[in-house]
DNA sequence: CTTAATTGCTTTAGGATTAAAATATCTATA
DNA sequence: TATAGATATTTTAATCCTAAAGCAATTAAG
């Protein structure tokens, strides 16, 4: 392999490494503070930006995760009280998922904590620094995902 | 929150949704041609660069993982005849987990499919900038690092 | 030497994840 | 209006993952 092949590797296992390292600290916090996990997080965010609710089909979509992973995350969310389904007039095959009133609560302290989290664990990088790098990585993405359309134009 | 903080979030957003949809894309491609999966893939990286082997403490050590899951894993490989588990001699505790020759055979052809595939996925950055993000990741990290010694010195 | 603490690994219980199969419903067409 | 195909969701089977508990063996303290 070429000297450029391996500078990308090492890219992305850096890359991993900290992302790796984040990840893993979210979830012991939330865990640890909230006694919920990074998944029901991030259910209850991708609701909490859609207050009508979104179709359990549309939630798999936005969070780019299979079908029956929802429906258990959808399940124990339920149980608790933080989410609810509710049917879509006109066609009885779907159904709406919608954060709860206990929900949208419980969401709101996750959700400023989750911030204050991050930002104590990327406190080293400045704010323009951060901006800088977030502009990079939106580069990089772009231009992976342009790579897999060329290879594989059936994704449309 | 400070717009510093929402600036680290969001970068912190960029960098988890580049390294799932890589991550993703990995862990497809390890399925498809190679019928196994990311996690067998990292305990036979590791195996690898430790011709000797590994205990299985020292490989969830290094994989930064639960003991119990190395042990799931190892399970399996070893079903597939991948790996061996040696008993280490003076220690009846402990046992050695190292790849077999068919094991370092197979893995030689996932690592360098692995390399690629990441090449392709990345080859919109140059080298040279996939070096200077690496660096500039590698600083993060470390201040993260720092950050949680001094929130919680007792890991030393 | 005996016992207490530690160490190394596996097991267990529960959640997360996927692909694929199963169900139920809807829609378009003949 | 049958019915064939498409769509929305759930279920199933397998792997992954963790924390906590359990077991066996080693080490340290007295």
């Amino acid at each position: 392999m070429t000297t450029a092949s391996k500078d990308r590797l090492r890219l992305w296992l850096r890359l991993l490494g900290l992302t790796r390292h984040v990840d893993g600290h979210l979830r012991d916090k939330l865990r640890v503070e909230f006694k919920t996990t990074l998944p029901r997080f991030d259910v209850m965010a991708a609701l909490s930006r859609h207050p009508e609710g979104l179709k359990m089909s549309q939630l798999s979509g936005v969070l780019r995760v299979s079908n029956g992973n929802v429906t258990g995350i959808a399940d124990r969310l339920a149980e608790e009280g933080l989410v609810e389904r509710v049917p879509v007039p006109g066609d009885r095959r779907a159904m709406i998922l919608r954060l709860t009133a206990a929900g949208n609560a419980e969401f709101a302290e996750q959700a400023s904590a989750h911030e204050g989290w991050i930002n104590d664990m990327l406190h080293g990088i400045s704010a323009a620094d951060a901006r800088q790098m977030a502009a990079q990585l939106i580069a990089v993405a772009q231009a992976a995902e342009n790579k897999e359309k060329i290879d594989d134009p059936s994704h449309a």
